[in-house]
DNA sequence: CGGTATCCAACAAGATACTG
DNA sequence: CAGTATCTTGTTGGATACCG
């Protein structure tokens, strides 16, 4: 628990099963998300080996995200995690997430 | 994750899994925890419609812990993240479940 | 037995501004 | 682009003691 634990650590590992992401698109599809908070996640779950931080030594600066074999072995309990809030987020509220990107 | 956020609501679901149980026993399952957290805990689990607490007119008194359908749904979540740790705790210095209980 | 009450420390998280 | 720095707030969680 504590390794995904937070409110964003779940869904940054979740946004990283689509493929590697950087530090800006990452951001951007997380709502809310302010740099500081991102960073901070982003350096935990690289701490606890879950996600591999890949730095080019470029101008304009590249840093590239993606989750390491750890990381992608909690897939099952991140899709879990998903199927159930799907299911079950109309309860508080919420709007029900698309069910393919809308075109 | 809101609903199983925290340091003990995950494993207070996890142990209902098992069945109903009253309060102490709960909490003699979970070393450390306090009975403030216990209740408070239990509280946010009731109100989001996780767990049911049934409160028996009776001396001494008994009050039975047990999940409400919703709670049960969420046991594909519950297995999967403890199937991830068990594989995977041993990482963080912590010694391995028993697989059984020791006879 | 199954909790409450009170107080307090630590940390998570947010706002805002700035930088190599 | 990918962060840092600083400050502030809100919440979580813990210690301890007591209650019907």
């Amino acid at each position: 628990m504590r390794l995904i634990d937070g409110k964003w650590k779940g869904v940054i590992l979740f946004h990283l099963l689509d493929g590697t992401a950087r530090f800006n698109a990452i951001r951007r599809r997380i709502p809310g998300v302010t740099p500081r908070m991102l960073t901070n996640q982003l350096r935990e779950l690289e701490q606890d080996g879950l996600i591999l931080r890949q730095v080019y030594a470029e101008v304009p600066p590249r840093v590239e995200y993606s989750l390491t074999e750890r990381g992608r072995s909690l897939a099952p309990v991140l899709e879990a995690l998903r199927s159930w809030g799907d299911a079950n987020l109309t309860l508080f509220g919420a709007a029900p997430p698309p069910a393919v990107a809308a075109a």
